[in-house]
RNA sequence: GCCCAGGUGGCGAAAUUGGUAGACGCAAGGGACUUAAAAUCCCUCGGUGGCAACACCGUGCCGGUUCGAUUCCGGCCCUGGGCACCA
């Protein structure tokens, strides 16, 4: 018995205190079950739970009870992605250790969780944070450097000269750095890499194969790998002004050899060796060449600022010789190539080439057209002007000697085989990936697991003396990392010959630690190896759900880490997701006043009384606390600098997380942007309210105690009126649809739309139901309702279907399956098109032959009055939809 | 700048394989119940014209393919995500 009123925090609690009683959400491997491994995307232990982490975790949290429904073996763990800048940033603030904030953190959220009903085996929860965990970590490291996957290399950071730091991107606002304001540099310093573009090819074949994951981000990793096919080729530097001959050679990557004889200048990176000697050469400009490589020398160092840049470069006064037609081709130094990428050096077209066109125009350099457009069929080709820009499309050579009249591919292979008899290049495939930089100079992180000997060789720090364990108890100034300052930690011994040696002080990029995690939920408890036998029986992930901002990166890494685990036979599939499902961002309205000096201050949509004109049109604002009027400052993003973020745990407390569940799941489709409405929500609410009184109402009828257990409606369909024939199939109908959208298309809103859609038929069945009969047909229809819903509302739902006379949980219940014959229809609704416009609809017997429906279709009156005198040429009949008469 | 998405009523959205544009929900308006309010229930709800039947227009913009286009093709505009040290 329930209620008459629905009571979230009653019903809640109890639902909850069941789960955790039965330990229903605890898995064990039993290889007689079919196996189902759903994972959401960790968290990082920001302190509170956003709705973005809400939105995520109700995506994952459907899926997982309803293959558990369907009668998997569901795993379902949550951890903590808790190494990270946030932290220090706390430290710096509150004056907090990383580590305790951090774990205080964890206990906060995960609180939260639970109140969120989610269905996760708790007993498996990891932080990245702790030993037992980065262990594993450091010792795949150690394997990998045993096998030649790591390497150490100079690469260039944001260093700030004041703070004297590391920034990360972030950190870097208009070129300054976010604390001190000082201009940044590009410094160069050792960094430890992993070798991810050993993988690159198979990276890149093996997305093919994951069918189940979005074509966007396959489209995205693939231009991100980029492989290319092109040619490195070798300029020679010619000889000074003064005629010394430095021997120096230039090398460059093309993937436009076609365009060979095109190339009037050459451009090195301002920390090329060419520039550097150049700038040493004493001649009139030299202390404005000196000025220009210093000036490239700042500025931020992501790609986006290098694209988006002024293009400025200067002539260094050397000359590179062209390896096909030995003429001489000035040298110069350009803010846009980077000493990182490639060999630092950029042949340029700018005939062919926007790029090199707008820097070669800027600086009047010669443009010289070497192909033409391709003629079309008439024979006529498109006139270019390379005065306006220049001409990249493939075409037929000219001005290009013995080349001349070939087409693209011809001329490819035909320079590619010169330049390789003269032994001045050969043809490369190349990626654009990059091998990846793991080395950050911060203290919260993983300890990179290596020594650094006397003699400067770095060794990998023995397999017994692992973990390298991260100091817990710093004093923590935001001045560099205190592991830097700690000899305690630093200083140890060579394993070997135990002279003195020092410990690397720099940790791992938090990706890493996030590239493996999955794995690791398969044995958390595994004190004596990263995994172990349970990995193979969980793995691959099912169904992995997470913020479509990763579809690049982490997912690249996870994907390569994976490759890694399974060369180092630790997992045996090749790839870590089957299915992948990413989640658009949440946004909300924002508000803002401005004061007297013309500055925003951002209000908080739950202050803001919305106020609408007469067609229901918002007009603007008012804040509830004070009356003043505010502006509406769009959609955006929950975000603090907006001050428009939902807080979910107040939200929690006073709905209930049924409320919020259902309504973050009906409000949009999972991969699109979710829009935050207060009035969606209370709307989500009544109709859950709704269901609560259906359901209460139909129990306390005297048929309701009179329906017995189980009842085989099949066997009275001979007696059913329209009425019931029409109930019933709508229920069988709705769970064939809400079936295939959780299942194959996850648009968890239209299923909802659908159980909402059959409520509203059952409300209106309900006003003149009185046999036996009509009750069975309720009671069929209220527990088809609450199984469909219960992934999405469990509580509830738990409460209802006990109601309904149930004994055993509805989180383990059987997924309901259709019955075909109740959807049998008799009657179909067909459209009359004229000349493709809707002018009319009848209603046919479902078998009636096309003939019988174009007949019925023309003798309809209204049909009739727009093919009157006019002559039919076409007429087309798509059987149980509609008929389109052509006429003229 | 490059790569990937998205753009449909007052709003969130639906239309699953090229076949009734706007399901479902929110907001708004009208009504019932109530001493009153809340809650609940009923009705209307893309635009224009019309007493109405109904007609015309309408899925970011321009063009194309088709009997028929929100859906396919070409071009453009705008918004969002990612761009390697935020996670």
């Amino acid at each position: 018995m329930i209620n008459e009123q629905y009571n979230p925090r009653e019903i809640e609690e109890k639902a909850q205190k069941q789960w955790n009683e039965s330990k229903i959400f605890e898995a064990k491997e039993d290889s007689d079950k079919e196996k189902y491994y759903c994972l959401s995307m960790f968290p990082y232990p920001s302190g509170r739970l956003h709705m973005g982490h809400v939105r995520n975790y109700t995506i994952g949290d459907v899926i997982s009870r309803y293959h558990r429904m369907l009668g998997k073996n569901v795993l379902q763990p949550i951890g903590w992605d808790a190494f990270g800048l946030p932290a220090e940033n706390a430290a710096i603030k509150n004056k907090v250790a990383p580590s305790g904030w951090t774990e205080s953190n964890i206990k906060d959220m995960a609180q939260q969780l639970r109140k969120l009903g989610f269905g996760y085996d708790w007993s498996r929860e990891l932080a990245t944070c702790r030993p037992d965990y980065y262990r594993w970590e450091q010792w795949l490291f150690t394997k990998l450097m045993a096998k030649g996957m790591v390497y150490k290399k100079n690469a260039l950071v944001n260093w700030d000269p004041v703070d004297q730091t590391v920034l990360a991107n972030e950190q870097v606002i208009d070129g300054r750095g976010w604390r001190s304001g000082a201009l940044v540099e590009k410094k160069e310093i050792p960094q430890w890499f992993l070798k991810i573009s050993d993988y690159a090819q198979e990276l890149l074949d093996s997305l093919d194969d994951l069918e189940g994951w979005p074509d966007q981000v396959k489209a995205m990793q693939r231009n991100w790998i980029g492989r290319s096919v092109g040619v490195n080729l070798t300029f020679e530097v010619a000889a000074d002004s003064d005629g010394t001959k430095s021997g120096e050679q230039l090398e460059v990557y093309t993937t436009r050899p076609d365009t060979l004889l095109g190339v009037t200048y050459v451009a090195v990176a301002a920390k090329h060796p060419l520039a550097t000697r150049a700038a040493e050469i004493s001649s009139e400009n030299q202390s404005q060449l000196q000025a220009f490589i210093e000036e490239c020398g700042h500025g931020k160092m992501a790609e986006a600022d290098m694209a988006t840049m002024e293009k400025k470069g200067m002539a260094t006064g050397l000359y590179a010789i062209h390896p096909l037609t030995g003429n001489e081709v000035p040298i110069y130094i350009a803010n846009f190539v980077l000493m990182d990428y490639g060999s630092g050096a950029v042949m340029a077209v700018p005939g062919h080439d926007q790029r090199d066109w707008e820097f070669a125009t800027k600086y009047g350099l010669e443009i010289k057209q070497v192909i033409e457009p391709l003629h079309s069929g008439d024979g006529v080709g498109e006139e270019i002007d390379l005065t306006k820009a220049a001409y990249t499309e493939k075409g037929r050579l000219i001005n290009s000697g013995e080349f001349d009249g070939m087409e693209y591919q011809q001329a490819f292979d035909a320079i590619t085989d010169k330049l390789s008899a003269q032994g001045k290049g050969q043809s490369q495939v190349n990626f654009r990936l990059r091998d990846w930089g793991v080395s950050r100079q911060r203290y919260w992180g993983t300890p990179i697991p290596v020594i650094t000997k006397a003699n400067g060789e770095s060794i990998a720090v023995p397999e017994n003396d692992l973990p390298v364990v991260l100091p817990t108890d710093v004093d923590f100034d935001g001045v560099g990392s205190p592991i830097k300052k700690m000899p305690e930690f630093y200083q140890t011994t060579d394993p070997e010959t135990g002279e003195a040696a020092t410990r690397e002080t720099d940790t791992f990029d938090t990706f890493v630690e996030s590239s493996w995690y999955y794995a690791r939920y398969t044995g958390p408890d595994n004190q004596d190896s990263m995994l172990d036998d349970r990995a193979n029986y969980w793995l691959p992930v099912d169904q992995y759900v997470g913020g479509v901002e990763h579809a690049i990166l982490h997912l690249l890494y996870a994907r390569f880490f994976h490759k890694l685990m399974r060369d180092e036979g630790l997992v045996n599939s090749d790839e870590p997701f089957k299915n992948l499902l990413t989640q658009g961002m949440v946004l909300a309205d924002s508000w803002f006043s401005t004061d007297e000096q013309g500055a925003k201050e951002w209000h908080s949509p739950e202050d803001v009384e919305v106020c609408y004109d007469d067609k229901g049109k918002m007009t603007g604002g008012k804040l509830i606390s004070t009356g003043e009027a505010v502006e509406f400052g769009g959609v955006q993003k929950m975000s603090k600098s907006k001050n428009n973020g939902i807080d979910p745990q107040s939200m929690i407390e006073r709905l209930g997380a049924d409320t919020i569940r259902l309504f973050v799941m009906f409000a949009s489709p999972p991969d699109q942007t979710l829009e935050w409405s207060d009035a969606g929500v209370e709307g989500a609410h009544r109709f859950i309210r709704r269901l609560w009184k259906q359901v209460f109402t139909h129990i306390l009828s005297d048929e309701f105690g009179k329906l017995g257990s189980v009842v085989d409606l099949s066997k009275f369909s001979a007696e059913f009126n329209t009425e019931q024939q029409a109930l019933r199939r709508k229920v069988h109908q709705t769970i064939t649809k809400v079936t295939e959208d959780i299942h194959t298309r996850h648009t968890f809103n239209t299923a909802i739309a659908a159980v909402m859609e059959m409520l509203n038929l059952l409300h209106k069945f309900e006003d003149s139901a009185k046999s036996q009969v009509d009750y069975l047909l309720m009671q069929e229809a209220l527990e088809a309702a609450v199984l469909l819903l219960s992934p999405i509302i469990p509580h509830v739902c738990e409460t209802l279907w006990s109601a309904l006379g149930h004994e055993g949980q509805v989180c383990i219940a059987k997924w309901p399956v259709a019955e075909q014959a109740a959807m049998v229809e008799n009657e179909k609704l067909i459209v009359i098109q004229v000349n493709g416009k809707l002018r009319g609809k009848i209603t046919v017997a479902a078998d009636i032959s096309k003939q019988e429906i174009e007949d019925k279709a023309l003798a309809e009156p209204h049909v009739q009055k727009f093919i009157e005198g006019k002559q039919i040429r076409k007429v087309i009949v798509i059987p149980g939809k509609l008929v389109n008469l052509v006429v003229s």
